[in-house]
DNA sequence: TTGTGTTTGCGCTCACATTCACAAACCCGC
DNA sequence: GCGGGTTTGTGAATGTGAGCGCAAACACAA
């Protein structure tokens, strides 16, 4: 397929696609064609092709996706292919809930570094991870962590943030409900959970 | 406006609309206008005045929205002018951070039961509620719930959606990385951390 | 009452995303 | 080696949402 501009939909949808290709690995599937993905992930079979033509072609025709080769495709695509280290910062009853999390490891996440400005909580161990001051952000740099799990207050969202960013963190997860200021460069996702269920009661 | 169908991206602002008309009731404002609204919520003034617009002309020309006034519309177009009740199930440790997490308020939303399937936990309290048996969620239909937050394991995700829709749910926010299988009137949101994070290195 | 300045409401256009339909490509059996 | 059956890859069509620009509408002052 000729370049074209990839949709940002499209790049939301791929570690679904990961997911999928990681189970089939572990059930030791040799191909997968669009139809049966689909059906596992309930999306319609040309979205699937589309999406992984972006990238390029991936499939064999008349037989499907050889699942050992796409998804390390999509790993690298995703650049999971590597251990991605993230800083959670954070360690109250959200931040710890996180920290021992295990889904994030399917992706080869490693939640590298916990940071709290609770004096009480510096030094205790969360999910395998020692609690360490907020003032050592910047250490994140030189530990080979570029991506950061914001799950702090509202109001020290924006201040971590900037933090995070002096530090050299390209990549902020953010669970605050607040909108961030950033310079363009940096990658901010957002969720706000009362946001979600808001949107609830009116399709009752 | 002549009548439309409203675009879910519109719903899905919703919410945001109506925390910011209700930061503006507590600052005593008169009127808010559209420009100044998208300057706090970071959107564009014709984005705003098109999503309201859909709803009703809720504006005067010249001058603006009346906050006190548009900030009730918005909340009965929600259905958050009335108290919704929720339950949440899974208290575990994420369970335990949405139990506590008091931001939900801010909605008028009442997490008004929690359940969970360990003996262990089950009389204990968390975030003011006593944690009840998961066989006890035939009894939400009675107490006037019909919202469920979801934060137990993927496996046990499906089995109680089920459970949840039997009893009289309407709509279920998850938290588990899965697809729930559920009859089209059940509205669902399903938001899933690890796929959320996976998309940020690809930004890096 | 009328003119001025401001801001909404909304038709229209553009951009993006999804879906469709079909040609191209591949495997396998004969 | 060739034909039938299957599945991908992709241009084109369709659907959906965002953004722009202006007419309509209002407040207020003279």
């Amino acid at each position: 397929m000729k370049y074209r501009k990839i949709p940002e939909e499209t790049i939301r949808r791929m570690p679904r696609y990961l997911r999928a290709f990681s189970t089939l690995q572990s059930e030791n599937q040799g191909y997968i064609s669009s139809q049966l993905l689909a059906e596992r992930l309930h999306l319609n079979p040309p979205q699937i092709r589309k999406d992984l033509s972006y990238f390029g072609a991936f499939g064999t025709r008349g037989i499907g996706y050889p699942v050992q080769s796409t998804a390390e495709q999509i790993r690298s695509i995703l650049k999971l292919n590597i251990t991605q280290r993230a800083a959670l910062v954070g360690a109250g009853r959200l931040g710890t809930a996180i920290a021992s999390y295990h889904g994030f490891s399917l992706f080869g996440f490693d939640i590298a570094a916990v940071f709290d400005n609770d004096r009480q909580k510096i030094g205790r161990r969360i999910g395998g991870r020692t609690i360490e001051d907020v003032s050592r952000i910047g250490s994140v740099g030189s530990r080979g962590i570029q991506l950061a799990i914001l799950a702090v207050p509202a109001e020290a969202a924006q201040t971590c943030a900037d933090q995070l960013i002096k530090a050299g963190i390209k990549g902020i997860l953010s669970l605050s409900p607040c909108y961030l200021e950033t310079p363009k460069r940096i990658k901010v996702i957002s969720i706000d959970l009362a946001m979600e269920l808001g949107t609830l009661p009116y399709y009752l």
